[in-house]
RNA sequence: UGCCGGAUGGUGUAAUGGUAGCACCGCAGACUCUGGAUCUGCUUGUCUAGGUUCGAAUCCUAGUCCGGCAACCA
C-alpha cells in the first residue's frame, strides 16, 4: 500500500482486495477497469468510482483499463469519448496503453456466442418483444419457455450467421442464453444476448447490424483483459449471477469478480446523464462544462482543483449504502485545497469611494502584499496605492451596531497591507445614499488598535472585470424525494447565475485563464478558461469564502 | 405479498463479541493584517422487539422501513 493512501480508513473492497492479494489469488494482481458507456460527459458519480476503480489498482500495485462501453451505438459518439479521456486525466488518473472499446471484441464476442449455441446455451428466438413480455413471465411467478428454446444447434448457429449478414429486420430475431426461465432473478430467465440493430456505430461505422448486450458483453470484456476485479455500482447486483453464468459457462480461467458499490448522490443536484444532456438541450445551462454542472468539466471550469474532488471522493467512502452526501462536504474539500494554493488578490464587488485627505506626498505608492499568506514562497505582488481608493460598500455603516467591527464614521480600520484608513466625513447626494467617504491615513508603523481589516484597490487603475457568481442549481436538497408529478427542472434555482462587474487590482489582468485566485474577505475566483481574454480575464466563482458575520446576520 | 441489497448523530463514515470514534454541518470560545484559515470545546447516534453472552452496533429469531430488479439500455 502507498504512502499516501496508508492512512485512509478502510473499506469493505479494499479489504477484499487486500485479502485475495495475501491469499495470492490471481497470482497477486489486481486488474481493475472504468467501463463508461460514451454516451454523455462524466460527472463527479463518475469520479467517485474513477477513483476507486483507479484508486484501488494503484494502491495494490495493479492496473486499471479505460474501456468504452460502447455495445449500444444508438446515443453514443466520439466527443464522448474523447471528453471522457480528457476528464479522467484531469482527475489525475493514467491508464497507460490500456485503452480499450467493447468494440474491439465484437468478432471474439460472436465466436463466443457460436460456442454458447453449440454448447446447447443459446438459441435464436423468434418471439416478438411483446410475446417475450409474456414468456418471461413476472417476479413472482415462473415463466413459460420459449417455443424456440429446443430448436438443434445448427439450426440457430445458421440464424445467428444469417441475422448478423442482415438478413433479417430489425428486432425480428433475437440470440437468448438458455439458463432457467423459472429463476426468481428475471434476468436469467433466457436474457438476450444479441440483438439485430440496424444503426452506425461510432467506431465501427455499419460493418454490423448485430450488436451483444451489456450482460453479456461485459463479463467478456472483463474476462479478456485479465481484469480481476470488476466494481461497479448496485444497480447491477441482480446481474451479478448472469455475469457469473457467462464467464464460467464460456470457460474462462481465473474469472474476475464483480463486486458493487453505492453510487454517489449529492445534494441541491442531478446525477443522471439522461437529465444532464436535457438540461444542456433544453438550454437550462450553458453546456457540459457549464460551471453550475457537476460534470467534472463543469467542476474544472467552475474552479474545482482535481486533487479536491479526489479527496472528497475519499471523504464519502465506500459502502453498500445509497446515501445522499451533503454538497457542503465538497465545498470545504474544495476550500481546503484553495486556501493551500489560490493565490491573493483584491476586489470590490460593490464599490464605495474613499478620498484619503492628508495623504502625505511621501507617502508609498504602492505596497507589496503576500500572494498567499499561508504559502510564504508564493511571494508578494505590488498594489498601487492612491489618494483616492474603492472600499466595499458594506465594509461602512453610518450607524453600527455593535458587533459590527468594520468602517464607520471617526472609527479606523486596517487598510489590507496599506496602513489604517480613519473616516472623517460621510458625503451623500440628494436621496441621502452615501456616496463618497473621507478619510485619514496612517502607515502601519503607528499599530492603531483596530478591530477589522477591509480590502481596497486604488480607484486609479482598478480593473472593471467581468464575474460570474454561481450557486447550487437546484433550490431542494433532495431532488429524489420529490414529489412523483413533479419534474426535476421545477425546482431549478432561478438565481443560479448572476453577472457582476468587480474593480480589481490591477495585477489582475495578467491572470492566466484558468488560474484560481482568492479575491480576499469574498471567495475563491477563477479565471474562465473559455472567455477570458489576454488582458481581460473574466472570472467564475468557485465557492464563497465562510463568513461568519452574514450568518451571524442571518440568524436575527 | 418474488428475488437481491441496505439501515450507526442533521449528513457521510469507522468500530468485525470488550470504553460507539472520525469528518462535514451547527453552536461557543481563543487567536488572527482576510469576521477567512488555524486551535479549543460542545450538542446530537447504533431501525424495533425478543434471544445468546460476564459483555452485542457486531451473533440468532421475528418484524419495520428504505433502495434496486419485470429494455432486444448501460
Amino acid at each position: 500500500m502507498s504512502e499516501e493512501t496508508k492512512d485512509r480508513p478502510s473499506h469493505f473492497i479494499r479489504d477484499m482486495i487486500a485479502a485475495d492479494v495475501a491469499a495470492g489469488k490471481n497470482g497477486g494482481q489486481v486488474v481493475t477497469r472504468f467501463p463508461p458507456e460514451p454516451n454523455g460527459y462524466l460527472h463527479i458519480g463518475h469520479a467517485k468510482a474513477i477513483c476507486i476503480d483507479f484508486g484501488m489498482a494503484q494502491e495494490f500495485g495493479g492496473r486499471c483499463h479505460l474501456r468504452m462501453d460502447d455495445t449500444n451505438p444508438a446515443k453514443e459518439s466520439m466527443e464522448y469519448v474523447e471528453n471522457i479521456q480528457r476528464d479522467i486525466r484531469w482527475l489525475g488518473f493514467d491508464w497507460g496503453d490500456h485503452f480499450y472499446y467493447s468494440a474491439d471484441y465484437f468478432e471474439r464476442m460472436v465466436e463466443c456466442a457460436v460456442k454458447l449455441i453449440r454448447m446447447d446455451m443459446a438459441y435464436v428466438c423468434e418471439l416478438t418483444q411483446e410475446q417475450w413480455k409474456d414468456y418471461r413471465g413476472i417476479p413472482t411467478q415462473p415463466g413459460r419457455e420459449s417455443p424456440f428454446r429446443n430448436r438443434p444447434a445448427e439450426e440457430s448457429v445458421a440464424l445467428f450467421a444469417r441475422m448478423r449478414a442482415g438478413v433479417f429486420p430489425d428486432g425480428s430475431l433475437c440470440l437468448r442464453a438458455k439458463i432457467d426461465m423459472a429463476s426468481p432473478n428475471l434476468h436469467l430467465r433466457d436474457p438476450v444476448l444479441y440483438r439485430i440493430l440496424r444503426m452506425p456505430h461510432y467506431l465501427t461505422g455499419d460493418a454490423w447490424v448485430i450488436y451483444p448486450t451489456y450482460d453479456y458483453a461485459h463479463p467478456i470484456e472483463d474476462a479478456i483483459e485479465g481484469v480481476t476485479h470488476s466494481l461497479c455500482t448496485l444497480e447491477f447486483e441482480v446481474h451479478r449471477p448472469l455475469y457469473d453464468w457467462v464467464v464460467q459457462t464460456l470457460g474462462f480461467d481465473p474469472v474476475p469478480r464483480q463486486t458493487e458499490f453505492a453510487r454517489l448522490n449529492l445534494t441541491y443536484t442531478v446525477m443522471s446523464k439522461r437529465k444532464l444532456l436535457e438540461l444542456v438541450q433544453g438550454g437550462q445551462v450553458a453546456g457540459w462544462d457549464d460551471p453550475r454542472m457537476p460534470t467534472l468539466c463543469g467542476m474544472r471550469r467552475r474552479g474545482y482543483p482535481p486533487a479536491a474532488v479526489r479527496a472528497f471522493c475519499d471523504a464519502v467512502g465506500v459502502t453498500k449504502y445509497e446515501s445522499l452526501t451533503d454538497v457542503a462536504l465538497l465545498e470545504h474539500c474544495v476550500r481546503d485545497e484553495l486556501n493551500r494554493t489560490a493565490t491573493r488578490r483584491m476586489a470590490v464587488f460593490d464599490p464605495l469611494k474613499v478620498v484619503i485627505d492628508n495623504l502625505p506626498a511621501d507617502a508609498p505608492a504602492a505596497f507589496g502584499i503576500p500572494n498567499n499568506p499561508e504559502d510564504p514562497a508564493a511571494g508578494t505582488r505590488e498594489v498601487p496605492f492612491g489618494r483616492t481608493i474603492l472600499i466595499e460598500r458594506e465594509d461602512f455603516m453610518e450607524e453600527p451596531p455593535k458587533d459590527f467591527f468594520r468602517l464607520a464614521p471617526g472609527r479606523a480600520v486596517r487598510l489590507r497591507g496599506a496602513g489604517f484608513l480613519t473616516c472623517t466625513e460621510v458625503v451623500k447626494d440628494a436621496s441621502g445614499r452615501v456616496v463618497e467617504l473621507h478619510g485619514t491615513w496612517q502607515p502601519m508603523t503607528e499599530k492603531v488598535k483596530v478591530k477589522a481589516t477591509i480590502h481596497w484597490v486604488p480607484e486609479a487603475g482598478a480593473r472593471q472585470v467581468e464575474v460570474r457568481l454561481y450557486d447550487r442549481l437546484f433550490r431542494v436538497e433532495d431532488l429524489s424525494a420529490t414529489p412523483e408529478e413533479s419534474d426535476y427542472r421545477d425546482f431549478l434555482n432561478p438565481d443560479s447565475l448572476k453577472t457582476v462587474t468587480a474593480f480589481a487590482e490591477p495585477s489582475i489582468a495578467g491572470a492566466q485563464p484558468g488560474a484560481a485566485f482568492q479575491f480576499e474577505r469574498i471567495g475563491y475566483f477563477c479565471a474562465d478558461e473559455k472567455d477570458s481574454k489576454p488582458g481581460a480575464p473574466v472570472f467564475n466563482r468557485t465557492v464563497t469564502l465562510k463568513d461568519a458575520y452574514a450568518k451571524a446576520q442571518g440568524r436575527r
